[in-house]
DNA sequence: TAGCGGATGATAATAATTATCATCCACGAT
DNA sequence: ATCGTGGATGATAATTATTATCATCCGCTA
């Protein structure tokens, strides 16, 4: 089996029912309250494998609960992110970000502060290499972003404590 | 000398002035104006290594020319990724994508059409295993976007050519 | 079942980006 | 060097995504 590889839809059907089975019982043990809205939020998410903006989500939750409020859904979702029920695919930048390098790299960008400095580290795009498609898709290049805490932050947030 | 490394400052000034050397031939060559200030954002972004976004562009080439419009940044800092002078560290999304697969996993992203989906590649968390630090970074994490054109969009981009 | 506190819906506010359009000016032709 | 034109700019409005506010509601515990 070569890698990379994409994840099949079947395993995501699997991992979806498993993820819903005991979603209240951890909202519970959070402390956060079962609510129709929050349960539907998180089924829909958990159903699909297109990663959907707030915008989809909603428009598939209203099916069922016509009165839902955009607001809700942004804010339900960002609650599931909170507690590690889900994930941003667009993390860590909330408007754009330009380069003037353009010479082939990555980066590393501090979760708190948002610095991004280059990092050199071509063995990740010969992962790549020689490779033309996958699942489908042809593969044009990749960007990888390193998640970190950059040396101020950590003692920021070694103050904070 | 051990791989991932941050790229130094040295590196990029160096750069820096080399890319502006021909910059002015290389807009011309591209039917472009030679303004002032386009020069001026691209002379601001090239000597910068923080990745800054339209806002910081703008408050620097604002000191030279007073009168730029913040519209006038952002439409050339677009330009620039355009004509390849840039890149945005933040591309392929115009709105934050949620995803209920918590399990590590990265992502392929069609350039066009922006479809997401899941794929499976251990190695990349491999290459920063073990590494607990990086140039001042205390790594947490890496996410890996995988630009690609669709099966869809390939027919799409053919049919129009 | 009563009551508290978190959750929701409606809406306003904010922030980033893009669109519009009149004016301007870089540049090739004269 | 001057001119004419199309692209570039500045000012501003519009759009879009997201967040904040707040009165009401309802899930949860006692
Ligand atoms: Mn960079
Ligand atoms: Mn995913
Ligand atoms: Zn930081
Ligand atoms: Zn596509």
């Amino acid at each position: 089996m070569d890698r990379p590889t994409l994840i099949s839809d079947k395993w995501r059907a699997g991992y979806a029912a498993e993820r819903l089975a005991e979603f209240t019982a951890r909202c519970r043990a959070r402390g956060l309250a079962i609510t129709p809205q929050r349960v539907a939020v998180m089924r829909v998410l958990v159903n699909s494998g297109d990663h959907p903006r707030a915008e989809a989500v909603f428009a598939k939750v209203r099916r069922e609960y016509p009165n839902i409020s955009l607001a809700t859904v942004h804010r339900t979702l960002e609650t599931l992110c909170a507690i590690g029920e889900a994930r941003k695919v667009t993390p860590l930048h909330d408007s754009a970000r330009y380069d003037g390098n353009t010479a082939p790299h990555h980066h590393v960008v501090c979760v708190r502060c948002r610095k991004i400095r280059d990092i050199e580290m071509p063995e990740f795009s010969d992962l790549l290499h020689g490779r033309q498609t996958l699942g489908g898709f042809q593969l044009l290049g990749c960007s990888v972003e390193v998640h970190a805490l950059c040396r101020e932050c950590r003692s920021a947030a070694a103050k904070e404590a």
